[in-house]
Formats: C-alpha cells, structure tokens, sequence
DNA sequence: TAGTTTGTTGTAAATTTTTGCAACAAGAAA
DNA sequence: TTTCTTGTTGCAAAAATTTACAACAAACTA
C-alpha cells in the first residue's frame, strides 16, 4: 500500500464522502494489483477479502474515485476500461500491441500538442492519462525477420 | 450512402470475406447516421429495414469493418465505442465535455508527436482515430459568467 | 445450373456493465 | 453514547456486449 491513506480520506470527508470499508478495500487492490487494472481483477481480488462486496460497487466505486481523481481511467485495447493510482504526476503510456509491454511517459510529451489546440481552436483538452497503441522495437524487429 | 460500394465489395472478396446483404446494410446505416455513431444506433436503423438481423452480427461487422479499415472506430466518453466511414483522410476530433460539440483535426496534427516517439522510445504508434476531451471557446466562457 | 466449400449469421446463453430501490451505516450533532 | 441525516451498499433486474455452435448461404467449380 503506497498511498496516502490518511489524506485520502480527509479529502473525501471534506467533500461530503464518506470513507467506507468497500471504498478502501478498492482502492488497496488497485494501489496494490499496479498499472492498468480492470474491474474484473479488482473484484476477484476484493471479493477474496469480503464476500459480499458486489459487482455494482466495484464499478461504482472506480468511477467515484476517478471522478475524485484519486484514481485515474484509460482505454485499454478492445475499448475497455482499466484504472490505476493517480499519482501527483500524471502520464501517458505507449502500449505494444503486441507484446502488451507499457511504456510510461511524462506528461509533458502532449504540451505543445495542448498548447497548438488551444491556439489553433481555442480548445482546452483535458488529459490526464492516456494510452498510445503502437509496437515496440522487439516486436517490430521480430516481425520483419 | 456516399461510400464506393463495388470499390469495398472487390476488397473484401479479394481478402477471401464475403459481401453479405447483412455487412452492406451495416455499412450503408453507418454512412448515413454519420459520425460517432453507436452500435444501438446502428441496430435501431437496420432492424428497422431487415428485423431477423441480430445484434450479435451487428456487434461483429462492425468490428469486422473495423479491421478491414473501412470503418474506423471512436472512444466516446464513459469508455463506450463508436463508430464512422473511415474515409482517405484519417482524422481525429475535439469533443466538447459540456456541449458535445465535435471539431475535427487534420490527422497531421499528430505528426510532430508521432515523429517523437519513434525517435525518443523507438516506438511506432499507431493512430488513426482518436478523441480529445475538453471544453470548448463557448462552453468555457458561458461557465466563467 | 447443380454441387461443394467454408465464411457468416441467428439464436441462446454467458459475460460484462449499469440502474432502481429499500436497507444500511458513516459521520455529525446532541 | 445515542440519535439523526443522508450518502452508500447489496440485491436483483435491465441493458450492453461477447461467445459457442448448428444452420445457412456466398462464391467457386464442374
Ligand atoms: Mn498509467
Ligand atoms: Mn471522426
Ligand atoms: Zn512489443
Ligand atoms: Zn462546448
């Protein structure tokens, strides 16, 4: 568990949340299970803990905690959801198609492109955590040979 | 219907698919909703006109069309999917968070950043059809009043 | 045109995700 | 600690999406 407990829930609290036993479980599996979580694996490894936890929650509680920015939601192949920590510095990911392998890169890698649409369109992109599909040197060297 | 039918029909049967009134109609409700348009939306406008085609065909020829690059595929917000005519000129799109209006970007938008990728991570992203969310000049002004 | 091959569809069931609603319980107040 | 308010949860049903498989039919061949 690498995250700020205490702060977390004070934030909460200070919104008018409230920090519940289900809410912590979800976001210790998510802290835990690492980058690019899905629901599915979130429930099957809180459900261990606490049987009674339903489907519902789990899905209830990712959007909650997205929405709170405690935790942050990218597509995954296939236009699936996952979600991970949203840690005070935010990224993107270069995903390999092939092998799955992730990448992680600063967010600063889109700030000229935010700044082009901003003057170009006068619109203000909101990205927090993207992923970019593609393939890695291995893969695309293998697949030549 | 604005799309070269015989020209996608000789594609497909070249690659060994077959030209099914079920893909055509698919197809032609695609070119005719627009943009972004959802698989219930696609469902709701051929059931209209062919009421045994099923939702589980519609579900696959679009993922079908999808990979044969004639019809390319959209994250719309909540994670949900969508489709549109892949046209010659591939595109991506600013979606206004409030509004939802849409502002289309040329595809060389992306160029210079692509261009960074391969050269910093050797990494060949591969892009044809992306959405940005944000908030657009009218949604941002109304909300500062 | 009739026969053959095999890609494609419809159906139904399995999964995944969302939603309504009554019961519950976190946190504030007394 | 007890009471009260109202945000949250579990359940069950609905809705959305995927999958297995047998029947079907598009395109080829004779
Ligand atoms: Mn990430
Ligand atoms: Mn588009
Ligand atoms: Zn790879
Ligand atoms: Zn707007």
């Amino acid at each position: 568990m690498s995250h700020n407990t205490a702060e977390i829930n004070r934030q909460l609290r200070k919104s008018g949340y409230r920090v519940t036993p289900q809410r912590q479980l979800i976001l210790d599996a998510v802290c835990q299970l690492g980058d690019h979580v899905t629901p599915e694996a979130v429930y099957d490894h809180v459900h261990r803990i606490a049987p009674t936890l339903s489907r519902a929650t789990v899905y209830r509680v990712l959007h909650f905690l997205t929405e709170q920015q405690i935790l942050a939601m990218v597509h995954i192949a296939d236009g699936r959801l996952a979600y991970e920590m949203a840690g005070p510095e935010p990224h993107h990911h270069l995903v390999c198609r092939t092998c799955d392998s992730l990448l992680e890169l600063p967010h600063s890698v889109l700030l000229s492109f935010r700044l082009a649409m901003e003057s170009q369109y006068d619109f203000e992109i909101d990205v927090s955590h993207l992923s970019f599909f593609g393939h890695c040197t291995d893969c695309r060297s293998s697949a030549g040979a």
